[in-house]
DNA sequence: CAAAAAACCTAACAAACGTTAGGTAGATGA
DNA sequence: TCATCTACCTAACGTTTGTTAGGTTTTTTG
């Protein structure tokens, strides 16, 4: 019994069923210890027939690595657009950080794949992703810009600095976060107030 | 010419030379993209041999983790025993933030490579590795709520986040990192001064 | 100097890999 | 209704994988 039509769990089928089967696994597993075959069981066909939506394993992972970095930028600017033009540099920096973290932990496995696999793919597949990261970054240097421009960000630490770092701890975030204990947004106001603050102690405190 | 002794250009022999290898090459491909071939080329042996020094693949990812862990742990241990007792907090989360820079990013395979793929190796390889970085979060712990009891670090976040922020900012760096381009020592100034004052310009400034 | 132990090599195994060629069921369009 | 097209399947290919068995060389030991 329920033996008709392949009857996987899941079973998406098609272009986007191998993508979403693909995102998830190299998610886990990386680049090379995810299959063709592994990723047709989890689309709910078989291996073989992968190839006639896809040209080659390399292919899809591309696709895989794109999507993600075009699904973090996208959640960003639209968190930042959202917020009136004067917005201070917290208010700014705390819905960034919320974007990013919301695409990355919630609806992320495009995202999370790239985070995952970026420095493990063939240098061709690494290539073919280097100007949408840099776009990326490209935009994020700009925030940072106008925030340090207008006296609300220290000026006395370069910016590229700035980004990488926050990039860093907000990515690494995906090794340890854990959606059914604790809330993105919750998370995402911690490390806005950490990253915007720091861990000292203030001498005039508040309540 | 040449062909003595196997003449590969390092050729490190032994137990050693294979785990050596293996570090490096785990680190840059990730788990499943380094095979045992690859390993043995690395140490200058064949394949087969290395099943005279290891029972399997697992084995030596296992030593492998372990000495990673132990190795940053050890070196933190070191930088932060080496300040005077009644240092203040920012010295101690400097100190320790270049500790664990260093062994990452300078004399780094085995630390490298835990965190590179870590999240890509068997479960039963990650159990076996679970107690060694434990040990090493526990003391951090221990680290922050010091320092926050003394009244150096703010109260109102939870110690875990601290050092979760923490680790996951640092281990970053190690995916853009370029010891040709900066000192190790220089980035960790700045980190640890980003973390500990954060990014906002002060109302009170500095020169 | 001979015997034993240590450290390697060679050659092969079954399994899994990415990929390809050719076939088939069901929908679509004339 | 027949031909075409889409979306799959089956079966196999050559290669690479982790691993093993058995043989050879080098080093240590008595």
């Amino acid at each position: 019994m329920a033996n008709r039509t392949a009857s996987s769990e899941k079973s998406e089928v098609g272009r986007q069923g191998i993508l979403n089967a693909a995102a998830m696994l190299f998610r886990q597993h990386g680049y090379s210890g995810v299959s063709l075959r592994a990723v047709a069981e989890g689309a709910g066909i078989k291996a073989g027939s992968i190839y006639y939506h896809f040209g080659s394993k390399d292919e899809i992972v591309t696709e895989i690595l794109n999507a993600g970095i075009h699904a973090v930028h996208t959640e960003v600017i639209a968190a930042v657009d959202a917020l009136p033009a004067d917005a201070p540099a917290s208010t700014v920096i705390h819905a960034a950080v919320r974007g990013h973290l919301r695409s990355l932990l919630e609806h992320g496995d495009y995202t999370s794949a790239n985070v995952r696999i970026f420095g493990q793919v063939p240098e061709a597949v690494r290539d073919a992703n280097l100007s949408a990261r840099r776009s990326y970054e490209t935009y994020l240097d700009g925030l940072l810009a106008n925030l340090q421009a207008d006296g609300g960000l220290r000026k006395d630490i370069p910016i590229s600095r700035f980004r990488l770092m926050l990039i860093g701890a907000l990515n690494a975030t995906l090794e340890w976060f854990d959606p059914a204990k604790g809330g993105v947004d919750a998370l995402a106001d911690d490390y806005a107030d950490i990253l915007l603050n720091g861990l000292l102690a203030r001498n005039g405190a508040k309540p």
